[in-house]
DNA sequence: AGCACTATGTATAACCT
DNA sequence: TAGGTTATACATAGTGC
Protein backbone atom coordinates (compact mmCIF):
# COMPACT_ATOMS: atom_id res chain seq x y z
CA UNK A 1 0.00 0.00 0.00
CA UNK A 2 2.60 2.43 -0.77
CA UNK A 3 5.33 2.35 -3.42
CA UNK A 4 3.86 -0.21 -4.77
CA UNK A 5 0.16 -2.37 -4.44
CA UNK A 6 1.79 -5.62 -3.91
CA UNK A 7 0.09 -9.02 -3.42
CA UNK A 8 -2.04 -10.32 -0.38
CA UNK A 9 -0.12 -13.60 -0.46
CA UNK A 10 2.42 -14.74 2.44
CA UNK A 11 5.90 -12.75 1.90
CA UNK A 12 8.76 -15.16 2.23
CA UNK A 13 11.22 -12.75 1.90
CA UNK A 14 12.17 -12.78 6.31
CA UNK A 15 13.14 -9.36 6.72
CA UNK A 16 10.81 -8.16 4.74
CA UNK A 17 7.51 -10.50 6.58
CA UNK A 18 9.02 -9.14 9.84
CA UNK A 19 8.91 -5.47 9.04
CA UNK A 20 5.45 -5.66 7.49
CA UNK A 21 4.43 -7.16 10.88
CA UNK A 22 5.48 -4.96 13.12
CA UNK A 23 4.25 -1.80 10.71
CA UNK A 24 0.78 -3.82 10.57
CA UNK A 25 0.25 -4.76 14.11
CA UNK A 26 1.04 -1.24 15.27
CA UNK A 27 -1.47 -0.22 13.06
CA UNK A 28 -3.67 -2.61 13.82
CA UNK A 29 -3.63 -1.88 17.53
CA UNK A 30 -4.11 1.96 16.90
CA UNK A 31 -7.65 1.13 14.97
CA UNK A 32 -8.50 -1.28 17.74
CA UNK A 33 -7.40 1.74 20.07
CA UNK A 34 -9.51 3.92 17.89
CA UNK A 35 -12.94 2.01 17.47
CA UNK A 36 -13.02 1.04 21.13
CA UNK A 37 -12.23 5.24 21.61
CA UNK A 38 -14.85 6.37 19.31
CA UNK A 39 -17.91 3.35 19.72
CA UNK A 40 -17.03 2.63 23.56
CA UNK A 41 -17.45 -0.72 22.99
CA UNK A 42 -14.84 -3.39 24.11
CA UNK A 43 -12.13 -4.49 22.10
CA UNK A 44 -9.37 -6.63 22.00
CA UNK A 45 -6.72 -8.41 18.59
CA UNK A 46 -4.99 -11.15 19.76
CA UNK A 47 -1.56 -11.50 17.47
CA UNK A 48 0.27 -14.59 17.38
CA UNK A 49 3.69 -13.34 16.93
CA UNK A 50 5.67 -14.96 14.28
CA UNK A 51 8.74 -17.18 15.60
CA UNK A 52 11.73 -15.71 14.05
CA UNK A 53 13.96 -16.99 16.47
CA UNK A 54 14.17 -20.66 16.11
CA UNK A 55 14.67 -22.75 13.02
CA UNK A 56 11.89 -23.48 10.12
CA UNK A 57 11.91 -26.76 11.98
CA UNK A 58 11.49 -25.87 15.25
CA UNK A 59 9.37 -23.38 14.54
CA UNK A 60 6.88 -25.60 13.01
CA UNK A 61 6.99 -27.95 16.16
CA UNK A 62 6.12 -25.11 17.96
CA UNK A 63 3.74 -23.76 15.96
CA UNK A 64 1.56 -27.33 16.53
CA UNK A 65 2.11 -28.56 20.17
CA UNK A 66 1.71 -24.81 21.47
CA UNK A 67 -1.36 -22.71 20.69
CA UNK A 68 -3.75 -25.62 21.16
CA UNK A 69 -6.88 -24.91 23.87
CA UNK A 70 -6.86 -20.66 23.38
CA UNK A 71 -6.57 -21.50 19.83
CA UNK A 72 -8.93 -23.48 19.46
CA UNK A 73 -11.55 -21.89 21.90
CA UNK A 74 -10.74 -18.60 20.44
CA UNK A 75 -9.66 -18.29 17.02
CA UNK A 76 -11.19 -21.31 15.39
CA UNK A 77 -14.52 -21.51 17.09
CA UNK A 78 -14.99 -17.86 17.14
CA UNK A 79 -13.40 -16.99 13.87
CA UNK A 80 -15.14 -19.89 12.24
CA UNK A 81 -15.78 -19.43 8.54
CA UNK A 82 -13.64 -16.29 8.44
CA UNK A 83 -13.49 -13.63 10.29
CA UNK A 84 -15.77 -11.51 8.96
CA UNK A 85 -18.40 -13.88 9.32
CA UNK A 86 -16.89 -14.27 13.11
CA UNK A 87 -17.24 -10.13 13.89
CA UNK A 88 -20.30 -10.14 13.14
CA UNK A 89 -21.93 -13.23 15.24
CA UNK A 90 -19.65 -12.49 17.98
CA UNK A 91 -20.58 -11.79 21.67
CA UNK A 92 -17.72 -11.60 23.80
CA UNK A 93 -20.21 -12.04 26.18
CA UNK A 94 -22.13 -15.29 25.54
CA UNK A 95 -18.45 -16.86 25.18
CA UNK A 96 -17.23 -15.78 28.71
CA UNK A 97 -20.41 -17.53 29.57
CA UNK A 98 -19.62 -20.05 28.01
CA UNK A 99 -16.51 -20.72 29.67
CA UNK A 100 -17.84 -19.89 33.10
CA UNK A 101 -20.65 -22.67 32.96
CA UNK A 102 -18.05 -25.31 31.80
CA UNK A 103 -16.12 -24.27 34.62
CA UNK A 104 -18.69 -23.74 37.24
CA UNK A 105 -19.98 -27.67 35.97
CA UNK A 106 -16.30 -28.83 36.76
CA UNK A 107 -16.65 -27.14 40.18
CA UNK A 108 -20.03 -27.96 41.02
CA UNK A 109 -18.50 -31.68 40.08
CA UNK A 110 -14.88 -31.48 42.58
CA UNK A 111 -17.59 -30.25 45.34
CA UNK A 112 -20.10 -33.04 44.96
CA UNK A 113 -17.39 -35.47 45.42
CA UNK A 114 -16.06 -33.48 48.48
CA UNK A 115 -18.89 -34.56 50.35
CA UNK A 116 -18.81 -37.58 49.12
CA UNK A 117 -15.58 -38.50 50.43
CA UNK A 118 -16.72 -36.75 53.57
CA UNK A 119 -19.68 -38.58 54.22
CA UNK B 1 -10.33 10.76 8.45
CA UNK B 2 -12.29 11.94 5.25
CA UNK B 3 -14.05 15.16 4.79
CA UNK B 4 -13.24 16.50 8.33
CA UNK B 5 -10.29 15.43 11.05
CA UNK B 6 -12.20 14.13 13.68
CA UNK B 7 -11.68 14.04 17.18
CA UNK B 8 -10.85 10.30 18.44
CA UNK B 9 -13.38 10.48 21.10
CA UNK B 10 -16.88 8.80 21.76
CA UNK B 11 -19.53 9.56 19.55
CA UNK B 12 -22.34 10.61 21.21
CA UNK B 13 -24.62 11.14 17.91
CA UNK B 14 -26.60 7.08 17.85
CA UNK B 15 -26.47 6.85 13.83
CA UNK B 16 -23.36 8.46 13.46
CA UNK B 17 -21.27 5.96 15.93
CA UNK B 18 -23.04 3.09 14.68
CA UNK B 19 -22.22 4.25 10.57
CA UNK B 20 -18.52 4.57 12.19
CA UNK B 21 -18.97 0.93 14.01
CA UNK B 22 -20.04 -0.95 11.04
CA UNK B 23 -17.24 0.83 8.37
CA UNK B 24 -14.43 0.50 11.02
CA UNK B 25 -15.06 -2.84 12.09
CA UNK B 26 -15.51 -3.74 8.45
CA UNK B 27 -11.49 -1.93 7.46
CA UNK B 28 -10.27 -4.06 11.18
CA UNK B 29 -11.33 -7.30 9.89
CA UNK B 30 -9.82 -6.66 6.82
CA UNK B 31 -6.72 -5.78 8.42
CA UNK B 32 -6.37 -8.17 10.63
CA UNK B 33 -7.24 -10.93 7.46
CA UNK B 34 -4.28 -9.03 5.55
CA UNK B 35 -2.02 -9.46 8.96
CA UNK B 36 -2.57 -13.63 8.97
CA UNK B 37 -2.09 -13.32 5.00
CA UNK B 38 1.10 -11.65 4.36
CA UNK B 39 2.62 -12.91 7.67
CA UNK B 40 1.41 -15.98 8.35
CA UNK B 41 0.35 -16.11 11.66
CA UNK B 42 -2.88 -16.76 13.84
CA UNK B 43 -4.89 -13.33 14.61
CA UNK B 44 -8.10 -12.81 15.33
CA UNK B 45 -10.03 -9.50 16.25
CA UNK B 46 -12.88 -10.08 19.37
CA UNK B 47 -15.15 -7.20 19.31
CA UNK B 48 -17.88 -6.64 21.31
CA UNK B 49 -20.78 -5.17 19.46
CA UNK B 50 -22.82 -2.12 20.79
CA UNK B 51 -25.98 -2.52 21.50
CA UNK B 52 -27.95 -0.25 19.91
CA UNK B 53 -31.72 -2.21 20.12
CA UNK B 54 -32.16 -1.43 23.91
CA UNK B 55 -32.94 1.25 26.29
CA UNK B 56 -29.64 3.35 27.58
CA UNK B 57 -30.39 2.03 31.02
CA UNK B 58 -31.26 -2.07 30.15
CA UNK B 59 -28.22 -1.59 27.79
CA UNK B 60 -26.08 -0.48 30.67
CA UNK B 61 -27.30 -2.97 32.86
CA UNK B 62 -27.06 -5.80 30.11
CA UNK B 63 -23.06 -4.65 29.69
CA UNK B 64 -22.79 -4.99 33.34
CA UNK B 65 -24.40 -8.47 34.11
CA UNK B 66 -22.44 -10.28 31.07
CA UNK B 67 -19.02 -10.00 29.84
CA UNK B 68 -17.82 -10.87 32.72
CA UNK B 69 -15.18 -14.21 32.79
CA UNK B 70 -14.05 -13.96 29.07
CA UNK B 71 -13.97 -10.23 28.81
CA UNK B 72 -11.87 -10.28 32.49
CA UNK B 73 -9.57 -12.87 31.08
CA UNK B 74 -8.90 -11.81 27.67
CA UNK B 75 -9.30 -7.90 27.59
CA UNK B 76 -8.50 -6.64 31.13
CA UNK B 77 -5.70 -9.31 31.95
CA UNK B 78 -4.27 -9.18 28.43
CA UNK B 79 -4.19 -5.99 27.36
CA UNK B 80 -4.02 -4.68 31.14
CA UNK B 81 -2.25 -1.25 30.70
CA UNK B 82 -3.15 -0.78 27.20
CA UNK B 83 -3.43 -3.18 24.00
CA UNK B 84 0.06 -2.02 22.28
CA UNK B 85 1.80 -3.07 25.33
CA UNK B 86 -0.73 -6.28 25.83
CA UNK B 87 0.12 -6.87 21.88
CA UNK B 88 3.72 -6.83 22.38
CA UNK B 89 3.84 -8.94 25.76
CA UNK B 90 0.82 -11.07 24.28
CA UNK B 91 1.56 -14.72 23.31
CA UNK B 92 -1.10 -16.72 22.30
CA UNK B 93 -0.11 -19.91 23.75
CA UNK B 94 1.24 -19.00 27.04
CA UNK B 95 -2.66 -17.71 27.56
CA UNK B 96 -3.88 -21.09 26.29
CA UNK B 97 -1.41 -23.09 28.55
CA UNK B 98 -2.51 -21.10 31.27
CA UNK B 99 -6.18 -22.10 30.90
CA UNK B 100 -5.27 -25.75 29.72
CA UNK B 101 -2.74 -25.87 33.36
CA UNK B 102 -6.20 -24.54 35.21
CA UNK B 103 -8.68 -27.24 33.65
CA UNK B 104 -6.00 -29.55 34.04
CA UNK B 105 -5.71 -29.27 37.71
CA UNK B 106 -9.45 -29.25 38.65
CA UNK B 107 -9.42 -32.09 36.44
CA UNK B 108 -6.93 -33.92 38.04
CA UNK B 109 -8.09 -33.07 41.86
CA UNK B 110 -12.03 -34.22 40.32
CA UNK B 111 -10.19 -37.48 39.98
CA UNK B 112 -8.04 -37.59 42.22
CA UNK B 113 -11.57 -37.04 44.55
CA UNK B 114 -13.11 -39.31 42.60
CA UNK B 115 -10.75 -41.93 43.92
CA UNK B 116 -11.05 -41.08 47.27
CA UNK B 117 -14.37 -41.51 47.36
CA UNK B 118 -13.98 -45.25 45.85
CA UNK B 119 -11.78 -46.64 48.69
C1' DA C 1 -32.20 2.01 7.63
C1' DG C 2 -28.46 1.08 3.98
C1' DC C 3 -25.68 1.68 -0.10
C1' DA C 4 -22.55 4.47 -3.25
C1' DC C 5 -19.56 8.25 -3.81
C1' DT C 6 -15.58 11.01 -2.98
C1' DA C 7 -12.60 14.31 -0.74
C1' DT C 8 -9.50 13.83 2.57
C1' DG C 9 -6.88 11.70 6.24
C1' DT C 10 -4.18 7.61 7.33
C1' DA C 11 -1.31 3.47 6.78
C1' DT C 12 2.49 1.57 4.85
C1' DA C 13 6.21 -0.66 1.08
C1' DA C 14 10.13 0.68 -0.46
C1' DC C 15 14.02 3.40 0.45
C1' DC C 16 17.55 5.44 3.03
C1' DT C 17 20.56 5.98 6.86
C1' DT D 1 18.43 -4.50 12.40
C1' DA D 2 16.16 -0.69 13.80
C1' DG D 3 14.40 3.95 12.92
C1' DG D 4 13.08 7.83 9.79
C1' DT D 5 11.20 9.47 5.17
C1' DT D 6 8.11 9.60 1.32
C1' DA D 7 5.33 8.25 -2.47
C1' DT D 8 1.43 5.83 -2.95
C1' DA D 9 -2.38 2.86 -1.71
C1' DC D 10 -6.06 2.42 1.41
C1' DA D 11 -9.71 3.73 4.89
C1' DT D 12 -13.34 6.41 5.96
C1' DA D 13 -16.49 10.94 7.46
C1' DG D 14 -19.52 13.27 5.31
C1' DT D 15 -22.88 13.35 1.85
C1' DG D 16 -26.80 12.27 -1.20
C1' DC D 17 -30.03 8.69 -2.65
Amino acid sequence: MSRKKMKLAYITNDPKRKTTYKKRTKGLVKKVRELTTLCEIEACAIIHSPDFDSQPELRKRRKENRQKELKKVMFQSLSGKGILQSMNAMDLNEVGLLVKQNLKDIDKRVRELSNESRS
